[in-house]
DNA sequence: AAACTATATGAGCATATACGCATATACTTG
DNA sequence: CAAGTATATGCGTATATGCTCATATAGTTT
């Protein structure tokens, strides 16, 4: 299976860094990792979450929109669920580079102190 | 190798978060596919990319900062490269799921045109 | 249909950040 | 050390976006 070279318009770009842009936000990323146990409605994870109604809400569309959460409502709620399953690998990734990036940094602190 | 449960504090959201911001960006983006051809100079990536050399400058910064790049200096010249290989899956990982979800959206509007 | 509940949305404000322009800094060469 | 080149930075401006508060919408129950 090789690797075709993509094309990288402007729009392409665009696109791409909307993707992260989503991803950019503590309170998305919060709501994300509460989703990662499974569904839930809008209700329990303003209560979860600790967010006001009106954000976790809107947090929420911006989620679905971006095609990361996925919708349904069920009589007076509506419940959200993880719609893409990249999203698990991506925040793996992430907080595995992160890990790395912060071990580095601890050990030249470390070696700092000890005089190098 | 079992998968621990991470912990979410506030902060450790807020550095995700941070990361991906990084990437947030469609000038930002450019520069590292551009980067993910080799080492490049601050000057060659002026020209390729098209921006501005103040911008640029600034966008790389950003990028070293956040552990991405990394900076090399050999006399009036900075040379950056890429610094944390998982770029380059977090990339791979975004664009197939970016092309799963318009190939989604391609056959919905096919199959609403051909009359569903 | 009136009251009630869960979720979504409009408006205004505060903050972050990307950009352009000018200038500063760092290094090289004459 | 003066002039030249490559990169970085200060500052003002425009835009985007998250937050709060209030209110609207959708669906249920009595």
């Amino acid at each position: 299976m090789a690797k075709k070279p993509r094309e990288l318009t402007d729009e392409a770009l665009a696109e791409i860094a909307a993707r992260f842009a989503v991803l950019a936000e503590p309170s998305r990323l919060r709501l994300l990792h509460l989703l990662f146990g499974g569904e839930r409605s809008v209700g329990e994870l303003v209560e979860l979450s600790g967010g006001t109604q009106a954000n976790v809400s809107r947090h929420l569309q911006h989620l679905a929109r971006a095609g990361v959460l996925l919708r349904r409502k069920e009589g007076l709620q509506v419940f959200y669920r993880i719609g893409d399953p990249s999203i698990f690998q991506l925040c793996e990734l992430v907080c595995g580079s992160l890990e790395k990036r912060l071990a580095k940094q601890a050990l030249v602190f470390r070696d700092a102190a000890a005089g190098r």
